[in-house]
DNA sequence: AAAACGGGGCG
DNA sequence: CGCCCAGTTTT
């Protein structure tokens, strides 16, 4: 769960799990959507499903009984390297390294290596490195006070070297290359999106669809959506969607740019009324779901805040 | 080997 | 606005 997050923005999560499910066996029970929706705003969803294939093959192949050992906890489904060091060192006091964020810091001043950390090389290096510094005789200890030195007195920017215990033996500080490590391999281009959602309310209830395939918010519900490579305004969408008789247009809203670390998604909301009396039937796959239930479904940040900041008054009133 | 995958906090 | 966060999986 705190892969790549902070631990102050996982912990609410983590509480609401273990609230919930007292057991993996529990958790291996659940179903997709349920554990989707807790996991709604956290981000890299693949985890959440992860994290529940691991659970399933717990249950149904272990008894219920966590693997005990570094290489059947690495088997696991969403257990990389770092997160099976972690658990069999610190659960099961192996010893394996842990090298996370936190540790690459660490180790690239103060053995004064710049091989970029994220690169394939980089990461065998450290993690040579990681094993050699490891303290066999109390492996939990020593790699959680490495991930703790990390994060409190060797920080990203202007660490207070004055007060480093590990001044004298530090390689960065000798040189006088502390902030020029680590050394990260650049970004990538930030590409650009444009979600046009139809938001079509029949009655009370709301058309909906679940995103599939390999892109972002995988498995997460959404709108009928109109990706294209420009903005659309709505004349130029509703041409674009060609919508039969018996819809009547509301309001079109654009909402705040959504910014990714690899992607900006621009995202407009049309919300359209289907006045048919027949409703309730849209070509193409989607489900229509009581006004009532959109909170129990996991949507995209942006589409849960523009969901929690409009009050449905379904069908939608006229236009603005 | 590189790209993809979310969202929030901070200087 | 760019970097970073208790990284892993997919391409």
């Amino acid at each position: 769960m705190l892969q790549q997050t902070r631990v102050a923005q996982g912990l609410p999560y983590y509480h609401k799990f273990t609230e919930r499910f007292s057991t993996i066996s529990e958790l291996a029970l659940a179903e997709d959507d349920e554990v989707m929706k807790l996991w709604e705003g956290l981000g890299y969803y693949s985890r959440a499903r992860n994290m529940l294939h691991a659970a399933r093959f717990v249950h149904h192949k272990r008894e219920g009984v966590f693997p005990h050992t570094y290489q059947e906890i690495r088997e696991l489904k969403g257990v990389g390297d770092y997160t099976a060091a972690a658990i069999a060192s610190m659960a099961f006091g192996e010893a394996y390294a842990v090298v996370d964020g936190n540790v690459y810091r660490l180790l690239s001043r103060f053995l004064g290596i710049d091989t970029p950390v994220n690169s394939s090389a980089g990461k065998k290096e450290f993690a040579q490195a990681a094993d050699e510094m490891l303290d066999c005789e109390d492996p939990a200890t020593y790699n959680q006070a490495v991930m703790e030195f990390g994060a409190l007195q060797c920080i990203p920017r202007k660490p207070d070297c004055g007060h480093c215990v590990l001044r004298s033996g530090c390689e960065a500080y000798k040189t006088g290359r502390v902030e020029e490590l680590p050394v990260k391999l650049r970004k990538k281009y930030d590409r650009k999106r444009y979600f046009h959602y139809l938001m079509i309310a029949s009655q009370d209830h709301v058309l909906v669809e679940r995103r599939e395939g390999s892109d972002i918010w995988k498995h997460l519900f959404q709108f009928p959506l109109i990706e294209t490579q420009r903005p659309l305004e709505m004349e130029a969408l509703l041409a674009e969607v060609g919508l039969p008789d018996g819809f009547e247009v509301r309001e079109y809203t654009s909402l705040a740019p959504h910014k990714l670390s690899h992607q900006t998604i621009y995202i407009h909301v049309l919300k359209l009324n289907m006045a048919s009396a027949d409703g309730l039937a849209w070509k193409g796959g989607g489900q229509w779901v009581p006004k009532s239930d959109l909170e129990t479904l996991a949507f995209p940040r942006p589409l849960r805040q523009f969901l929690d900041q409009n009050q449905l008054n379904l069908p939608f009133g006229p236009r603005a």
